[in-house]
DNA sequence: GGTTTTTATGAGTGATTGCTCACATTCTAT
DNA sequence: ATAGAATGTGAGCAATCACTCATAAAAACC
């Protein structure tokens, strides 16, 4: 649900409140991802997004919950596009799958510039850091449950081994995405062989 | 130096002044480790220095310069530890040389919690992300060197190489440390394995 | 048409905060 | 001792910004 009952002061029932809603969650992903969190008022988000700020405070109760109701909408979207990947089984090639998931990630990033700031960059927002948190402890699940099939390594160290794997690949996708544009596809390409290479160690 | 003349307002002559500056840069990294730097108010960083505002804005022309002259002292004091690590020469084995490295860089973060915040999360500062970038530009120069006479790579495969591992490096040391302190050696231990992998995979 | 619910409006408020400035004190040198 | 330079002081200014509130328009329902 991208209407978060916790997070907001009140569910907009009708059609044009939904859209308001709306509207000012994607112009808070343009406007952070140009300017920083921290840089972007409210006002300055309710005059972009063609609303007045009471409107805007008429669903939203202060601004740290418009961050988060746009985080989980995030979350979601892209938690649904990898679980997809995830169940692929045992038909794909190990490697091939984990270049994929990191394909997929990579996307995700580029084509959402208000995704980047959400995550790096946002000291003391104790809600944010926690959605975020729990998103990446999903994410090691699933890997973790990859790695469990495809690898025979003890528990604990395979945990350890999945918690570095996930951090290596969102920081880095992170780096590419700061990078300049001619030197990302060779970036990535070395992010895959990273991953290539210390799993393949791995089996030995 | 620490008294960079294009950042302070006027460089303290005497012993006081400069004892006051110190005090300052050093209150600020503690603050700014416990509560981001946005979250520290000037008047905070003056009031917890056993300093006056005034006599704060007497050296410092703005918040930011205050950022930036911590920024500096810590940059100088890593290149230096580095830069003897990275002249260790042929005699030690190359491998053993990364782990140092690695080591000393992760030493140096736990050592020093107001370090952190420096390169990550403060969106807006063009000056300081700059000075923040010569460095990574400086070390990624010392490690493209060392690989040049270690790596049998061509030049523009070997600079990506560089840059994707000073990359993983930097940003796993901020992982590390943000982790659990029971999940630490193993983080660390893993990193470095990593580092290995991937390094060992482009000499075959 | 009348009533109620939902949504819209934006000037204004209160709190915060970076920074100044007029003046005071301390140190150094002659 | 005295001048002059360096450093210290903190009340207060100006600007910013998150957020409120009294009121109005719009939509839904009877």
């Amino acid at each position: 649900m991208t209407d978060n009952e916790t997070t907001m002061r009140k569910v907009p029932q009708r059609k044009r409140g939904q859209e308001r809603v709306k509207k000012i969650l994607d112009t808070t992903a343009e406007l952070i991802a140009a300017h920083g969190y921290e840089n972007v008022t409210t006002n300055q988000i309710a005059s972009e997004a063609n609303a007045s700020i009471g409107s805007l405070y008429q669903f939203f109760p202060n601004k740290d919950a418009i961050l988060m109701a746009l985080s989980e909408r995030y979350l979601e979207e892209l938690r649904a596009i990898m679980g997809e990947q995830f169940n692929a089984g045992e038909a794909i090639d190990f490697f091939d799958q984990l270049d994929r998931l990191i394909d997929i990630f990579h996307d995700f990033y580029m084509d959402n510039p208000g995704f980047k700031p959400m995550f790096y960059g946002s000291y003391g927002l104790e809600s944010l850091t926690q959605s975020g948190e729990e998103f990446y402890t999903d994410i090691v699940g699933q890997f973790d449950i990859l790695f469990a099939r495809r690898l025979n390594l003890p528990d604990e160290k395979r945990l350890l081994v999945t918690m570095v794997m996930v951090s290596i690949v969102k920081t880095q996708v992170t780096m590419i995405d700061e990078a300049d544009e001619s030197l990302r596809p060779g970036l990535l390409r070395e992010l895959k062989a990273v991953i290539r290479a210390y799993i393949k160690s791995l089996m030995d």
